[in-house]
DNA sequence: GTGGCTGCAAATCATTTGCATATAC
DNA sequence: GTATATGCAAATGATTTGCAGCCAC
């Protein structure tokens, strides 16, 4: 891991007031490196092997301890299972029912979150398009 | 249950290809009268005493079955379980994390939709909001 | 008549919990 | 030194599956 990525992630926990520990950077790496949209078994996968002692209980913890830390974002797009997200400027987010993939869609949608936040006091806002994304449209012809 | 619920619960079914049973019928009567957004829970418990030989089960299948006909939308604003919801024209939700209540919200959003269906075929689009509701927060002045 | 629907019990699997140990600060 | 984080094993709970019998059409 470069050295300037361990450092933004010791800065990234201390400025959201988290303990800095090896488990919490190697899962920020992970996400900032990938941007996949990964569920925690991914990251466990994927980590585990350089970080034989890394267990899957602490994945979840940590996810859910940045995600109150507003680091994280918790997608709720797929029906079976959370994904995570590093936390950025507001987007959204696309569902390939053929490939599964998820992709970031970035539109900005000011009307929305304007007229509700004079309502409610709206802390997340989630925009989840789902359908066959381009590329399988071309493979299989489903337009 | 009212004869003309019944009536339209029956044209209903059969306009998407469904057969007509007692158990869609009054699923699909539920979900028309309270539009609450419930569970699959929910729905079992609030009709079990007067279908006693209704199971779960039924609940699930019914519910797949009729969102793969198009006539119900499941939504996973929760981050827990599935809710369910009577499919009408484009609208979105907020839910409010205080008192859990999933509240309908009006807002048209034809940026989106159309921006994004130029590139990918978008079949369904959720709008998810979360925060504190305005009931809650009068009661208890987290403004 | 038959293909699809229902309902029971058992299985699945993502996530959570309890708790003992280890570690950041 | 102490509060918090980690990791293991076990529990939970929503949803799914297998399958036998039933019913809509």
């Amino acid at each position: 891991m470069a050295d300037d990525a361990i450092e933004r992630g010791v800065k990234l926990l201390r400025d959201h007031g988290l303990k800095v520990t090896p488990q919490r950077l190697v899962i920020l790496r992970y996400l900032e490196k990938y941007r996949n949209h990964p569920n925690a078994d991914e990251i466990y996968n994927a980590l585990k092997s350089r970080n034989p002692s890394l267990s899957k209980t602490t994945v979840y913890n940590t996810l859910e301890t940045m995600h109150k830390q507003r680091l994280v974002d918790v997608l709720t797009i797929s029906e079976s299972e959370r994904r995570y997200d590093l936390r950025r400027e507001s987007h959204h987010h696309f569902m390939c029912q053929e490939c599964g993939r998820i992709l970031d869609i970035e539109i900005a949608c000011p009307n929305c979150h304007r007229i509700i936040n004079g309502e409610h006091r709206v802390d997340e806002v989630h925009g989840y398009f789902k359908g066959i994304c381009s590329e399988c449209l071309t493979k299989e012809d489903k337009l």
